[in-house]
DNA sequence: TGAATGTTTCGGCCCCGACCGAAATTTCGT
DNA sequence: ACGAAATTTCGGTCGGGGCCGAAACATTCA
C-alpha cells in the first residue's frame, strides 16, 4: 500500500537529527555532511548515517565537490512537506518553544521570504491590486506584472512553464499566506541584488538592510 | 528548536499502522477505533496506544458517542501534509507499488475529489475561462462564478472568509493540480447531490454513475 | 609521497517504542 | 441490575535503529 511508503517517508523526517539537517537546507542551498552534522548535534559517523538514509529515499541530493559532498534538498515538493510540517508544529506551539525573533521577522523559505516582512509584503502587493491572493492562492494582474517589471522583477511568460508563476504558502509563524512560487523566488533574489535585504550567515534569518528598510516603505508603504 | 517539534509529528506519521489509520481518515468521515484497528492490522489495545498518540499530538480529534470513540483528523493542515507526503511517497512508486485503479480513476481527497476526474475537471474549468490555476494556485473569474451558480454550486461571497474560496492542490498520482478550497469542497457535495459520483463503501475511492458519466461530457466535455 | 582533512564502513551497545495477553473500565441494551 | 460490546490500562517481550569508537577510504595540498 500507499501507507507504508508515506511511514517510510515520514520516519525520515521522525528523527530529531535529520530534521535539523533538512530544515538547515530549507533555503535552498547545498552544505556538507561536517556541517549538517555540527548542525544536527551528533558525530560524523552518524551524520553519515542519516545523509544516506535521506539520500535513498530520495528528499535529499548529494553533490560531491572536492573532498566535500554537498547535500541539498531533492525538490520543491521535500520542501513543501517541511513547511507542512512546520505549520502543524507551529500549532501547538503557542505554548511550547519560541521562535526567534530574527525568523518571525523575515528568513528564506527554500527559495523565497518567509516571516513578517513576507507576510507584509503580500499584503499591500494585493491592498493596491497588484496580486490576488486568497489564502492559499494567488495570481498577478496586469497592473501588477507592469509595478513588478518597473521594480526590475522580470518574470517568465512562458504558457508552459513547469513551475507555478504564483503560489501562497502558508507562513508558520505568522499563520497567514506568503508569496512562493516564481514570483516569490524573483522576489527575494531581486531584494537581494538590491541589497534590501541580506542572509545571515549561520541560519535561515535574513536581515532587513537600512536601504531596505526605507525601500519597503517608500515601495511598499511597509512600517516595522 | 522547533526541529524538535518538526521531527516528534513526522515520527508520529512515520508508523505504518499509524499512516494507515491517517490515511483511511483522508476522505474527511470520522471512524471508530474498532475500525482503524482493523485498517492498521493491530490488535484493539495497540491501536488505542496509536490513537492516544494521535490525538496528543494534535493531529486527530477524538469524540465520543455512544460506547464508540469516533477519530477524525484534527484539521485540513494535517490533510495537507499527509498530501504532501502522499506526493513525495508517489515520486520513488513509478517503479514500485501500484495504484489501484479505482483511486486512480477517482478520489475523494479530504473534503474534496482527487484522481483523474479531479485533473479533467479543473483543465476544462480553465479551458472555457471560468477558472485560473496555475500549477498550485487558482482564482474563479466572474464568468466562471455565474456557470457555477447555473450548476447549483453557491460559494461564499464573504470577503473574511477563513478558507480559501479555491485552492489548487497537487494530485499524488495524476501529478497535476486539482481543485481544492471551499469551491473544491462544493464541487463535490453538489457533485455527490445530483448522484453523479458515489462514495465506494470502503475506500477513498468514488464511482463514477452512469448520470454523472453522461453529465460530466454534457456539462464538462469530460470523457472517459 | 606523506600528512591533513572530510567522509564512510564496521562492530557493538543500548534504549525506545510497537506489539500482544490479561484484566479493568465505561457505556449500552434489556 | 446484569451481560455484552468497545475501549483503555498494565506488564513484559523483542526487534529496530540511533549512537559512538576505531579504522578504512578518498581527496587535496605541500
Amino acid at each position: 500500500m500507499t501507507n507504508v511508503k508515506i511511514a517510510e517517508i515520514a520516519a525520515l523526517l521522525g528523527d530529531p537529527g535529520r530534521a535539523a539537517m533538512l530544515t538547515a537546507l530549507m533555503d535552498g542551498r547545498a552544505l556538507p555532511a561536517s556541517e549538517l552534522a555540527s548542525l544536527a548535534g551528533v558525530m560524523p559517523q552518524t551524520a553519515s548515517g542519516h545523509l544516506a538514509q535521506l539520500v535513498a529515499g530520495r528528499l535529499l541530493i548529494a553533490e560531491p565537490q572536492g573532498r566535500n559532498r554537498y547535500y541539498r534538498l531533492a525538490s520543491s515538493q521535500v520542501a513543501q512537506t517541511i513547511e507542512a510540517l512546520m505549520v502543524l508544529a507551529g500549532d501547538g506551539a503557542s505554548r511550547g518553544t519560541r521562535v526567534p525573533k530574527e525568523l518571525r521577522e523575515a528568513r528564506t523559505c527554500y527559495d523565497h521570504l518567509g516571516g513578517r516582512l513576507a507576510v507584509a509584503l503580500a499584503d499591500k502587493l494585493q491592498d493596491r491590486g497588484f496580486l490576488v491572493l486568497t489564502e492559499e492562492a494567488g495570481e498577478v494582474t496586469p497592473k501588477g506584472r507592469d509595478f513588478l517589471a518597473e521594480l526590475g522583477v522580470t518574470l517568465a511568460s512562458a504558457k508552459k512553464r513547469q513551475r507555478a508563476l504564483c503560489r501562497a504558502c502558508l507562513d508558520w509563524s505568522e499563520r497567514r499566506p506568503h508569496i512562493a512560487g516564481l514570483l516569490g523566488t524573483a522576489l527575494l533574489n531581486r531584494s537581494l541584488e538590491l541589497r534590501w535585504i541580506a542572509r545571515a550567515a549561520e541560519s535561515r534569518a535574513v536581515t532587513i538592510t537600512p536601504r531596505g528598510r526605507r525601500a519597503f516603505a517608500e515601495t511598499f508603504g511597509i512600517r516595522f
